[in-house]
DNA sequence: CTAAAATGTTAGAATAGTCTAACAAAAAAT
DNA sequence: ATTTTTTGTTAGACTATTCTAACATTTTAG
């Protein structure tokens, strides 16, 4: 049985692995915010456990059994967060939180209900993806927004960051996930994209907002 | 912020206080399945945090506030194990490890959906009152089935143990909360009751079971 | 190719929660 | 009224998780 802690270790492991060639302990240090040293004698625990295999100033990485683990709990978060807004009525800005806890709870019978009750979701609130009953991800290839050029037809399938700040901003966009977008216009001098939303409605989006929506053709 | 071990402590202690006149450092160290020697340090704790009135070799009691802190707690835990049965489906019989779990789940937020998405509930699927948002229990005032005479009518309300195998037990004699009950017979050897329910059908009932069965009239 | 900076490791200490062993007080039994 | 039993407390140790300070290695810059 895996404590909280170390479910949060594997799991920031997991997501820094997929966003990053090579992590290292400082990486994970500050994804998590506790300092090194407590980093590296927790890393030293699960290589003990064979979920992370480690080396001496050698990048960190998980062992096949730690990537499970780790897909395990992204699971149970990500389909806890989907219930939460589609059951609970929360807003996608308010369920990362939540998730963070529930996901520790030891009962596979309550996450399978929820699945069940979600009609087994693909996808979380932010259009990432559920990893299935083993803890295996389908990686999805969307491209940003950002990197689409005018006169373009896409549509909005993920977002490229969960921070708060982020996701209001869409919300008050009144933008959401599955809506067709058209790249009107891009502005030479600072990359912002004129967009036409669901052949109705325009609006501005600065390189950083393209940046962060992701999209597939 | 209390803990989630503080927490358990508080609402032992609660429910032992209802049970009985008096509760000893045994009866929560037994209730908790924790030594004496830990129980006592965590009573001191407690004290410290104005949660529980403490003085050596005296009987243990909580504070204002402990009482509203405990109250709060099984508040979650009944909404909880409402939650479990009447949207996911569970037998209440199963809900009670996972309420234990979810109770200490901070977001004030989460358990208020909850509550309105079961239709602010006054009773857990044991039919135990569940405490309002100041922690405050209404207690009913139920008798046993086993107190009741011969052609009394009585409505099962409450279970008054929630041990697996009653409620297992209840379930297979097809019980539910709700049901009229009258008494047809009681058996002066053992005090076996037979019983009619729901004008349909007749059942015995030891009187271990009866005891455990709460009813009013 | 050294020197400085960044990163990683070890050692030692702190807190929360648990335990066992030993001792103390209160309650029950004789 | 003692003695015995039960209950309660103290002391000291252990595990999990965290920290700071000091030292070591690797990487980067000059
Ligand atoms: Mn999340
Ligand atoms: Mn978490
Ligand atoms: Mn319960
Ligand atoms: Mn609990």
């Amino acid at each position: 049985m895996m404590t909280l802690t170390e479910e949060n270790y594997l799991k920031a492991l997991f997501h820094l692995s997929t966003e990053n060639e090579e992590v290292s302990v400082l990486d994970l240090s500050k994804s998590l915010a506790i300092k090194m040293p407590t980093v590296n004698s927790m890393v030293k625990k699960l290589s003990g456990k064979g979920l992370i295999s480690y080396e001496k100033y050698k990048p960190l990485m998980l062992t096949q059994s730690g990537k499970r683990a780790a897909g395990l709990i992204i699971r149970k978060h990500r389909l806890v967060e989907m219930f939460l807004v589609q059951h609970l009525g929360f807003g996608w800005d308010e369920v990362h939180e939540i998730a963070e806890q529930i996901e520790h709870i030891k009962s596979q019978r309550f996450f399978d209900r929820i699945d069940q009750l979600l009609d087994f979701p693909k996808v979380d609130p932010h259009g990432s993806p559920i990893p299935d009953t083993n803890g295996e991800i389908v990686f999805q290839n969307y491209i940003k927004l950002e990197e689409c050029v005018e006169n373009q037809n896409i549509v909005f399938m993920s977002v490229g960051s969960s921070q708060d700040s982020f996701l209001k901003l869409i919300d008050r966009l009144n933008l959401k996930l599955g809506d067709k977008i058209k790249v009107l216009e891009i502005q030479e001098f600072d990359k912002t994209m004129r967009v036409l939303v669901n052949e109705a409605i325009e609006q501005n989006l600065s390189q950083m907002v393209a940046a962060n929506i992701l999209v597939r053709i």
